[in-house]
DNA sequence: CTGAAAGCGCTTACAG
DNA sequence: CTGAAAGCGCTTACAG
């Protein structure tokens, strides 16, 4: 029983003739250990949960296939699940509440909020993901929001652009991407007046479109913006087009997550692009080792240009 | 032991009083079974393998989306792999080369053929997906392709197209939408000569817009273009746009797979829209009672009319 | 270097 | 309706 259970895990003090005998019986029986039996007796099972709001959402199709890729590479398997943004669900990934098949859970929460990770009473190692603060008592894996953010405005004032609108959610002083807004034009003594900013009830494309309806009927409109996810600055070019002005042109937009649609659009969009693959290999790595203890990961990022902002393509890296 | 057992699995033969007291003591105590230990006592583990290509790809998305809600709704979780459309993860997938922790595989394969499939050792529970015709020997669930390709090409026809190019790859007798394509064409008396046929190396983006290019050259150009995927749809519009054409006043397209951004581009995109939703339950379901024996399993369809074939909204469903 | 044995935490005939 | 026990198929101190 050892000796076969040393050859198969590949344990090396094993003599040359046993291993050949094992390997020999092992080959002629067609033996493949049951991992669910390994399992339990090692008390581990290799697979760590994701889960995510929805994978039709293309930043979220882009991330899980990036940490499919680094769970492979690293000898993982990934359990998937969708909260489709309801707290009850999220709050029940926060638990583990898949049993202890699991060895760590990769969370990406829209709803939950900073007590909601402090009263946390499962133990079961945890990354967060995603576009807030979090405490430090948790992992969490980001890029440099407020920099990012900056990198964009900036890039569009680079472009001659004063008048810089930003369209989105929560629009205010704990959003990174507002503040990085905010910030970068008041230095560059530009305007951020409430007629530049445009609230949205949600991140997807159909918040864009109205977004544009509204920016449509200025009588002073702005000639660039930026829009805090790539969904919401595709539905704005769209909306913008329809009502017959050009991107860039007339208007510059930058978008935020580099989805991949916004390589095939027309025009292609200038974006932030967050270090997917790093985000994967970091998050991964850190359920793996959970007694680390809690640390608040930076990744990288860059701003890809194309043709949204009058770029002539090419990539700025900071 | 095996009354807290029976408490804990809901077996109905507990008075009342034992369950409460068994009750109050989970509470209690904070017991929660062990998932592991009970996979290996019940020899079954609820998790499925869902094997696609890539998730990034659109199509594959929605897929994987529709499966988890089906999945969660029958209690069961899915490990998802990537086989990036290379042939030998498609083949250890099909060998259930995860180890015995799954029940079954719901796989979408690129490369694989019928001899893959017949050469087959494994007993594991197998579902196969997508475009091509599996051995009988195998479960697999599919639209009828060649009646939503007949549909599509109709569709053209009755919003008076005459030149009805198709672009894709594997144009051929053995591809159902082409053999749709072909028929519906030739019982309108209508051309299928070769230049109304353009072969690509792919189906993304890219190669629709090359495609573009190449019809743009043509003296005699099509006045309709019927894509195998969204993806090439989406790009020939754009190279077409790019060339000065307007979609779909000079040239009408119809996509197929209905990707989630063909509702957001512009124009939005006319296509047939596979019933994701009956895929899932069904794949998962045959996974589930694989005693059933395989069968060919047919699910639905619709063409969506949109902008890009000059229709005014609206859904036809066969 | 290798055997015999206990243990991982459940489920489930088997008695009663 | 419930207890005592075997078994699921591995891993891993413990001897030797």
């Amino acid at each position: 029983m050892r000796t076969v259970s040393n050859v198969v895990n590949g344990y090396v003090h094993v003599s040359a003739g046993t291993r050949e005998r094992v390997e020999q019986a092992v080959a002629e029986l067609g033996y493949r250990p049951n991992l669910v039996a390994r399992n339990l007796a090692r008390g581990r099972t290799g697979l760590v949960a994701l889960v995510v709001p929805q994978l039709e959402m293309p930043y979220f199709a882009s991330l899980a296939q990036q940490m499919l890729d680094a769970a492979e590479a690293m000898g993982l398997h990934l359990v998937v699940e969708q909260t489709h943004g309801s707290r009850e669900r999220e709050l029940a990934a926060l638990e583990g509440s898949f049993g202890q098949r699991i060895d760590g859970i990769v969370l990406s929460p829209t709803t939950l909020d900073r007590d909601d990770i402090e009263a946390r009473r499962s133990t079961l190692p945890l990354v967060l993901l995603g576009d807030r603060d979090w405490p430090d008592s948790v992992t969490s894996v980001a890029i440099d929001r407020l920099a990012a953010a900056c990198a964009a405005v900036e890039h569009l004032l680079d472009t001659g652009r004063r008048r810089v609108a930003i369209v989105g959610t929560n629009l205010n002083a704990s959003n990174a991407r507002w503040q990085g807004w905010h910030d970068t034009l008041t230095a560059a003594r530009c305007p951020v007046s409430s007629d530049l900013q445009f609230e949205t009830t949600g991140i997807s494309g159909d918040d864009g479109e109205s977004a544009a309806r509204r920016i449509v009927e200025l009588q002073e409109r702005p000639d660039a913006v930026f829009c805090v996810t790539d969904w919401i600055a595709l539905g704005l070019i769209r909306g913008l087009q329809r009502a017959g002005l050009d991107v860039p042109d007339d208007i510059a937009v930058v978008g935020h997550d580099d989805i991949p649609y916004g390589r095939a659009s027309n025009p292609t969009l200038t974006t932030i692009s967050p270090n997917r693959a790093e985000i994967a290999t970091i998050a991964l790595q850190a359920v793996s080792d959970a007694q680390e203890g809690p640390q608040r990961q930076t990744v990288g990022w860059s701003l890809v240009v194309r043709e949204s902002s009058a770029g002539h393509g090419g990539v700025a890296n900071p």
